[in-house]
DNA sequence: ACCTGAACACCGTTCAAGT
DNA sequence: ACCTGAACACCGTTCAAGT
């Protein structure tokens, strides 16, 4: 198709810059939101990572909607990178620790995106890749004896947490983390009891624990398992 | 203070628009979000719906984000007012449908302003009245029989539930959701096999449950309950 | 077919100026 | 003290033009 076994003439300058394609901006955008967050990702910045005017990007992506989209579409094939394939074993009746263990790969990969979650909830269209998850996730639930009555419940209360993250409410960002000393617990305790007591026993108990500095991963899998458990009980009544 | 007793001259117009207010202008911003969204939540925006020029807000709050702030608070008002205040009753040991009633009463303020979740879930910053009200919902739980550690536990587990939200991701729009008919099932099933066999056993079962349209109100129920009781049980097995 | 420059209609925010 | 107009530095996107 193209001149590509031609060798360029002395004074042909070869092309510095590979081609655009769809794939290489895509990696681009999530190269640039891994250095600056999702702010960082406009169109102007992500054609200069590629060393290209803004608008040549609209020759792989219809728009910004479509860009994120298509970023999207590279978590999800990490998350079945991390996982080792989407394919469910059939006849594994032990669904608990198989779905527990995607869950917790599909974390590792939102851990080294922590711009994904955020990204992800504002997509208004599933991604097909993300379908394709969804699916897989589903048939660990059917092929361990859920109904897919109980397996409908389960995929709505599992929800993101199937992609390894939960809401955060206000995480302190790293400028305002500063765990609570000894004043600040004075003061607080006038207006906000409960978490004055809590925080000063929690804190007391375990350095890497108090407000700002939670262990994120271990009260991810305390909710992760209470959901698991209290699926599996009534999984469990179905067949009785 | 002011010369609010002095009758206006003829010659006087009465001023045709109240003075600007911090209240006035926050207000006004849930007005708008609640008929355009967030999107419709700008500066010029907000100040056109006041008869005012952009500038002024800043008089009133430090800058936008400061605004949405405020959003915020006005909303933990409005949970405050649904639930009849934050108090605690100290010696209420059944602690569970107390808290249960709170959730589901501010869930029905988050679904009078269904933008508000996002919004909250994009603030860095713990607004003064929301940490209030997570004290008292710490409250429920200490007063209920939970050590400091576990209740600790239970508010990273109930999260953003605490407010009557979860993520759901993907809901559809109201543009493209389409309930499943069979013509798209067929087509599912060839690379979607379990959401397939889901979707058409569920959709048979109840109209009103697919894809597009499940029952939110009890598929937030069911999560709840599961989170509730998982709290309960390891409770118990603190006093025992 | 792919890329470009200029332009358009928006943002939040600053600043000097008005009353 | 409060409000304003013009301006600045950004956005995403359209369009006609280049090669």
């Amino acid at each position: 198709m193209s001149p590509v076994a031609i060798a360029p003439a002395p004074d042909e300058q070869p092309p510095v810059r590979a081609p655009l394609t769809r794939e290489r901006v895509l990696r681009a955008a999530t190269a640039l939101a891994d250095t600056g967050g999702i702010p960082a990702l406009t169109m102007r910045n992500l054609a200069q990572s590629l060393g290209v005017e803004a608008m040549s990007l609209y020759h792989h992506v219809a728009n910004k909607e479509a860009l994120l989209d298509g970023v999207v579409e590279m978590l999800v094939a990490e998350v079945e990178d991390e996982i080792g394939g989407f394919t469910v074993e059939s006849g594994v009746a032990d669904w608990m620790p198989v779905m527990r263990g995607r869950v917790l790969a599909a974390r590792r990969v939102m851990l080294r995106h922590r711009w994904a979650p955020t990204l992800i909830e504002t997509r208004t269209n599933m991604p097909a890749a993300l379908l394709r998850y969804f699916d897989s996730m589903l048939g660990i639930l059917i092929e361990g004896g859920f109904s897919n009555d109980l397996a409908h419940h389960a995929m709505h209360a599992m929800g993101s947490r199937f992609l390894g993250f939960d809401q955060e409410l206000f995480k302190p960002n790293a400028a305002g983390s500063e765990s609570p000393n000894a004043a600040m617990l004075v003061d607080l305790a006038a207006h906000l009891p409960y978490l004055a007591a809590m925080l000063a026993e929690v804190a007391h108990d375990d350095p890497d624990t108090t407000l700002g500095w939670c262990n994120d991963q271990a009260e991810f899998e305390f909710m992760l398992d209470i959901l698991l458990e209290g699926l599996e009980r009534r999984r469990a009544r179905l067949a009785s």
